[in-house]
DNA sequence: GTGAAAGCGCTAACAC
DNA sequence: GTGTTAGCGCTTTCAC
């Protein structure tokens, strides 16, 4: 039963800039630049105000502050999802930069990828709460064109297939696809398959194709990649095929979890790790040097990518100015135990 | 090099309300009636407004919308963290929760949990800038009291050891415990260890204390607990102690990461799991169940815990009146394969 | 059903 | 170093 006394007067608006004036006996002006810290303030009467804001409890008001300045320190992170690994991650690091820069992140969730839901939330987002957007394209269908990002609002994109004209930021899928190959390869498989993320993710596409084009440069005809969904689900339904076969014994996960899903399977049928069959994953998650075996895999290194959005995207709100390119953060390859040369001994 | 002509102009703001009006032929109040769904617009000027909108490509500026209403239409989070599993799907659940009524969340991450920086985001964020805040509390060592969380903002607290006077949603870390416990007993071992989590985290220390009450429940006496930080290499540290004792049959980690590192110390050290030794966890992460062996653990539903924060905190802001209470969102035990009873059979 | 006036709290521009 | 004036874009209030 809610107490009545306790609720709060329906029109209590905080003390304004106007009250602390009033008590430290100078103008409104005076307060506001003690309050944005401008040095051309005298020493004591800065006190007096510091010390009338304390007695009234002033909080600035946000809302005022970014309606007259246009900046609302504050930036847009659109996603479509913060239960994967590396969009987490991502966001740590973008919250953390943003941090640093004194501006907060406003996270705006879409529950699909479609071109309705992008634009939507980018229209809730560009109603200039925020100063500027970074968009992690995780896994999508829809075509760049159909969103309108307008031109007057700096956006920083994560997914390397966007097309010129964005700014974009975004691990080098392609190294790392090529590291996990041919380090499988350097250890003397005659060829490595490939369990792919979704086609709807650009980065599980540029791994696969980054693998096939490794394959091909060694002379390889690229076997057929199986399909999974991100999930340890489809790693493990795909592993159960692999070991059916039997006569495989690379692979390259494009990501952990799938890897981790593929050795479950792996291991109910018997097969040895990497005895029989080596394994590469990609992202390195914080559990993966604990997988059984712990799993070599390629690092992505998430809190570069984040710091660089904001770095980007900061300089073109200051700037006012778009400038468009691509940079790439590089991966990592990361030896554990999950690989070893062909036949090797189990133990 | 950026392209000059390309400059956003200094001054450009997007165009207004008045904008609107003028091109429509109505006042800038219609537009505004419009623009808000007020139903008392006769139809044919709606479709005309709605139409010089477009044409304008009018945006409501937030700002000035919530400088008039004082409301901003979002909401805050303050966390330590966003790289935990349990703090993630948190966020998670609460953004999706948040953009069902139509909010969107704001977040603040706080390198250290000292009073000095809580205080500091919320003072930050109690500008004024969000209508409430949910507070993530997963590990701190500070005095509730010394927050000063001013009573005339919404506030709901994840941490069910804060104080009276909040409002409190959390997992029952109790009831999870028992479960994970009481598991382990019926399987027949004579006693259940553990691997606790940080004493800084109150979470983990409702965990430790549920099961040393179970095991005396049981005519136990709890054995001293192992003492984690909810990393996986923490659990592997603690996991190699319990190898070489050679005397502990079943052990509950306070979370599946610790346990996943445990089960690898135990691997090294020969140990069948569940044959020598079972292990419970506690989250029930997506990868848990592709473990090896897949982990019997305690699920937590952590996107209840965010939708009801949501549910408590929109009530909050709507009727302006504090509701104080405790929420406890029930856990459940997800058996699988590494646990068995004491002495079975390794296969 | 629609319009005019006023003002939310703040800061840019200018005066002194 | 400090004060005055004006107005950012919107909605509340009150007319009509």
């Amino acid at each position: 039963m809610p107490d009545a006394s306790r609720a709060r007067p329906e029109t209590r608006r905080g003390p304004s800039i106007a009250d602390v004036a009033k008590v430290a006996g100078v103008s409104a002006q005076t307060v506001s630049r003690v309050s944005n810290e401008k040095t051309n303030v005298d020493p004591a009467t800065r006190d007096r105000v510091l010390a009338a804001m304390h007695t009234v409890g002033y909080k600035p008001n946000r809302a005022a502050r970014a309606l007259r300045t246009g900046r609302f320190r504050s930036i847009g992170v659109i996603t479509f999802t913060l239960s994967t690994f590396g969009n987490m991650r991502t966001l740590d690091a973008i919250t953390t930069a943003a941090a640093d820069a004194d501006h907060t992140v406003t996270v705006i969730r879409i529950p699909d990828p479609t071109t309705g839901n992008v634009s939507g939330a980018y229209r809730r987002l560009s109603e200039q709460a925020v100063d500027g957007v970074i968009i992690i394209f995780e896994a999508h269908l829809l075509d760049r064109a159909e969103i309108s990002l307008p031109a007057d609002q700096p956006v920083v994109i994560i997914d390397s297939n966007a097309g010129d004209g964005f700014t974009i930021v975004d691990t080098d899928q392609a190294q790392g696809a090529r590291q996990a190959t041919e380090h499988l390869l350097g250890l003397g498989h005659r060829t490595v398959w490939h369990i792919a993320g979704p086609d709807t993710s650009f980065s599980g596409l540029h791994r696969a194709r980054a693998w096939a084009a490794t394959l091909r440069e060694h002379g390889i005809t690229p076997p057929p990649a199986f399909q999974g969904d991100w999930t340890t689900d489809s790693g493990y339904r795909i592993g159960t095929e692999i070991a059916a076969r039997g006569d495989i014994t690379a692979v390259f996960a494009a990501n952990d979890q799938m890897a981790l899903g593929a050795m479950q399977a792996f291991h109910e049928a018997g097969l040895a790790i990497p005895g029989d069959i080596s394994i590469v994953g990609f992202d390195d998650m914080e559990e993966s040097k604990a997988f059984w075996p712990p799993l070599t895999t390629i690092r992505q290194d998430f809190a570069e990518v984040g710091r660089l959005c904001i770095e980007k995207l900061m300089h073109e709100i200051e700037t006012k100015t778009p400038e468009p390119g691509r940079s790439f953060v590089p991966t990592t390859l990361v030896v554990r135990k999950s690989t070893a040369p062909p036949g090797a001994d189990a133990s």
